[in-house]
DNA sequence: TCGCTTTTAATGTATAGACATAAAATGCAG
DNA sequence: CTGCATTTTATGTCTATACATTAAAAGCGA
């Protein structure tokens, strides 16, 4: 009934921009300005715009002013949904399967491997994410040994490796790349389809700090899976 | 050289939170209490919080305090970038050659049309993105020509479609799927490669308000093309 | 114990003013 | 005209204070 006025200014500007109202460059008026024309404080206008500049939805420069920001990247929010939790909800029965653990050195002729090539030996794992029992994703992942001690030991009747790593060595940053490639002779025979199927590949490394934890290269059954990205326009952050 | 209190503050709780020090729903001290840690007023401490309630790693009740925010899904930030920027990024020459263009009515048999169905008649643009005159994507466009009168007399040679879209009519909301194809006998003769090569398809459907824009879908060589996301801690909302 | 009112502790909003900072604009010396 | 120093201007940070808003907690009567 009553939003507070800064929220008010905030939303104002919000509805102008992603309008079209006010187009991408353009200059905004000055707090000065905002601050008569609204009849508050400086503060009070400064705080709209934190709020919009956080969003990215305005540019601020020193002694230049404000200004609607240009969108170079549209940057989209991905919901990366846990694979066990997914099946489940679908109604199906999630299972891992093992195929093959091994505690070794690095191989730095494999370009992934380079790069985990300075955190010592490396664990790997590779296995089978199934759906009522039927294989829909290959899962190979390397994980440094010496910054998860306890991985080598670890059970994954429970949870899967991704989701046992993610409740004992959260990540603090992590990389995707998500392309698409035709199963190679090893993933399709335990996929069961044709080598060359397109499938949807989704590599990521995280890290904890500075320190790297895990590489894993999944590969998706094309028609088993999609990946779904919401657009919230009015840019991350939030919720509504 | 010398970051704000309030940044300091920020990134103070964020790496905690991040890293899992602060666990989800767990309670954080109240402004009172920090304004004395960090030696400054509350309303320091208050625009550190706001940014990151803003951000939705934290959540703020009056009266019962501050907790960490327990994330619903695994989100991520994807950034797509403009296929023409990130082309000439890479030293190629950018190019769209348009293949067909006709103002017709909606099909309904067609899933992806029925959703247009509503939209009165639409603009059907088929293109290829090409870098360095090599085809790397082939798109499937449909626009509504309500929406969007100026559309069918456009001129893509300057800036393919998208662009064009974008700084005509702003989409407020979208949605993308993201999956693995293999090329149609249609797509791959476009595209130069054999039917059934696996390719990236991102599908986006855009609205402005209430109202339908356009539907798109691009299907781009496996191997030419990677989408990169990066989850950094630095948390959705800030550009950097 | 139940259900209501009152208190109270926390965040939310807003103000006015001070000083810091950075970059555009200007002026000036050469 | 060029290059450099200076000024100016708009945003950035921070403070101290005041009052509003909520919802948990406490009190209390039936």
């Amino acid at each position: 009934m009553k939003p507070p006025l800064h929220e008010r200014i905030r939303s104002d500007f919000e509805t102008r921009i992603l309008s079209g109202e006010l187009e991408p460059g353009q200059r905004l008026p000055i707090e000065q300005e905002l601050m008569v024309a609204y009849d508050c404080s400086r503060m009070t206008v400064n705080k709209a715009f934190s709020a919009l500049a956080q969003a990215g939805l305005i540019d601020r420069r020193k002694r230049a002013g404000t200004f609607v920001a240009r969108p170079k990247v549209h940057s989209m929010v991905l919901d990366v949904p846990d694979l066990a939790e997914e099946v489940r909800g679908r109604g199906q029965a999630y299972a891992y399967r093992q195929l093959h653990r091994a505690l070794r050195a690095p191989e730095p002729e494999r370009a992934e491997e380079a790069m985990l090539a300075a955190c010592g030996e490396l664990v790997q794992v590779d296995g089978l994410h199934c759906a009522d029992a039927v294989p829909f994703a290959f899962e190979y992942r390397l994980v440094s040994a010496r910054a998860v001690p306890d991985f080598a030991r670890a059970d994954f009747a429970q949870d899967p490796p991704g989701t046992w790593l993610l409740q004992h060595v959260p990540w603090t940053e992590a990389e995707n790349r998500i392309s698409a490639v035709g199963a190679s002779a090893g993933e399709a025979a335990h996929l069961l389809v044709e080598p060359g199927t397109p499938c949807l590949c989704v590599e990521r490394s995280t890290w904890r700090g500075s320190e790297r934890i895990t590489y894993v290269r999944q590969v998706f059954l094309g028609e088993a899976y999609d990946l779904v990205a919401r657009f919230g326009s009015a840019g991350p952050g939030e919720a509504a």
